[in-house]
DNA sequence: AGTCTTTGTGTCATTTTTACACTATCCAAA
DNA sequence: TTTGGATAGTGTAAAAATGACACAAAGACT
């Protein structure tokens, strides 16, 4: 599953990195997934950072996205967007972070552009804890982070807000739910996102007039409260209905 | 106006260069700054292009694209945004694109990232037979173009559908209008971004009620046909709009 | 049996959207 | 000076979407 061959004869572009903001949801809040750099530049700067490399010079930058969030979660075929590209000049000279920078394999003279994505993950799918990818990676909760290493925390809030922006027009909230999910959990998550109170009532009634969702004869089981039916997002469904001109979910 | 000096002690980066999209309106449709490469590589590509350049290793991406959009057409403090970052390796390496590419001093063997930008000037203050900048550069009409060099023609589509998405969000049309503009003049350049036929009465209502413009006591002169009275855009009267958490122009 | 917790549901008032056609005003040409 | 051509400017009614709001039902646990 974990890719971690060495590309022969490829090399690594000192000037472009990627970062990956990769969220996640635990049922409650939106996560983040960060990395410790350890005591390294405890002293002069945040230890939590984006997870995130230089690219090589024989892949395109979605590619680079992919493979640093492979490298680091395992997970394949995983929603990626591109937020944007970010970079100062100098912007990463501080003499702090040069074992950091070293670990990366950056040139701690060079000039780095560096391209940010933002992926969706299935919480469910990377339990940091159990996995043999870096020790060092944990979910954080998004709204809990108030500094991160470099401009990273930047990068943070471009995601959220890229995140927030495209929610409303496309259905990609499912990417962070389980497959069989109930509709007090899709609310909550886009409370989450949309950072705002939606009133139940009429989130349900909004969701449910798309008709986008298989209504599984299945309920909850083991709550300690009225189970409620799972759901699933239905790909045809919403394919139709974006062939009919939908571009907008009104929230 | 323009700034030719040369950067004393600063370096072209070789693999990372901005791009812009520099959106006109012709009071009748969308336009788009392009450059005429000249025959050099015309048996083997468009010679059409986006203007373009390396950075500096001074400066950052917002500034270089500033820099590229004021060496051609001489204007400062334009709207400008980025659409992001675009490259695959070798994009760049076919031999036809070498003349070119040393003309704006990138080394043909080179990987090359570019951030893309665009921006909205005022088709008026920039006419490029009265101008001494760029006598190869010319005003395109967005959907009369079908090919660009390299892969400028994806940027520009990348850029029509975040202009696309940004209207519905933020006023920033009035960019590409006179100061003094018509609604109907304002219509025509909506439908031009979003691409589709909007109801006059239905458009003008809408405007209308959002109060963001200042019905100047003036009216049209020397036109053929009933003159229309001449609006300006109301930044006060914005700034209150969105203090009430409007974000959504409804389109 | 009773308590706790979350699910699931309907209505009404208000606002927003959509579709649609005719008169007014100016210039120019006859 | 009359006429024709062109665009500006305006209202209404039906349909749809939104926002605010409260209580009974189902299961787990004690």
């Amino acid at each position: 599953m974990h890719n971690n061959q060495k590309k022969i004869g490829s090399e690594l572009n000192p000037n472009v990195s990627v970062d990956c903001v990769i969220f996640g949801f635990d049922l409650e809040k939106l996560t983040v997934l960060v990395i410790d750099r350890g005591e390294i530049s405890a002293a002069n700067g945040p230890r939590l950072a984006l997870p995130g490399n230089l690219i090589y010079d024989d892949e395109n930058l979605d590619q680079a996205a992919n493979r640093v969030l492979e490298e680091l979660t395992g997970l394949k075929n995983i929603y990626l967007e591109q937020v944007g590209a970010f970079g100062d000049p100098f912007r990463i000279h501080k003499e702090s972070d040069r074992e950091w920078l070293k670990s990366i394999r950056a040139q701690p003279d060079a000039r780095v552009i560096t391209v940010a994505y933002f992926s969706l993950v299935k919480i469910e799918d990377y339990l940091p804890h159990a996995s043999s990818f870096a020790k060092n990676a944990g979910w954080a909760p998004v709204n809990e982070l108030s500094e991160l290493a470099f401009d990273h925390f930047d990068i943070l809030q471009a995601a959220k807000d890229k995140l927030k922006q495209k929610i409303k027009i496309q259905p990609i909230g499912f990417n962070l739910l389980p497959e069989k999910f109930t509709l007090s959990q899709l609310h909550r998550l886009y409370e989450s996102i949309l950072d705002k109170p939606l009133d139940k009532r009429n989130f349900r009634r909004k969701i449910q007039k798309l008709n986008i969702l298989s209504n599984l004869k299945e309920k909850q089981r083991g709550v300690p409260h009225k189970p409620s039916s799972l759901y699933e997002f239905n790909e045809e469904k919403y394919q139709e209905l974006t062939q009919k001109g939908f571009d907008n979910f009104g929230f």
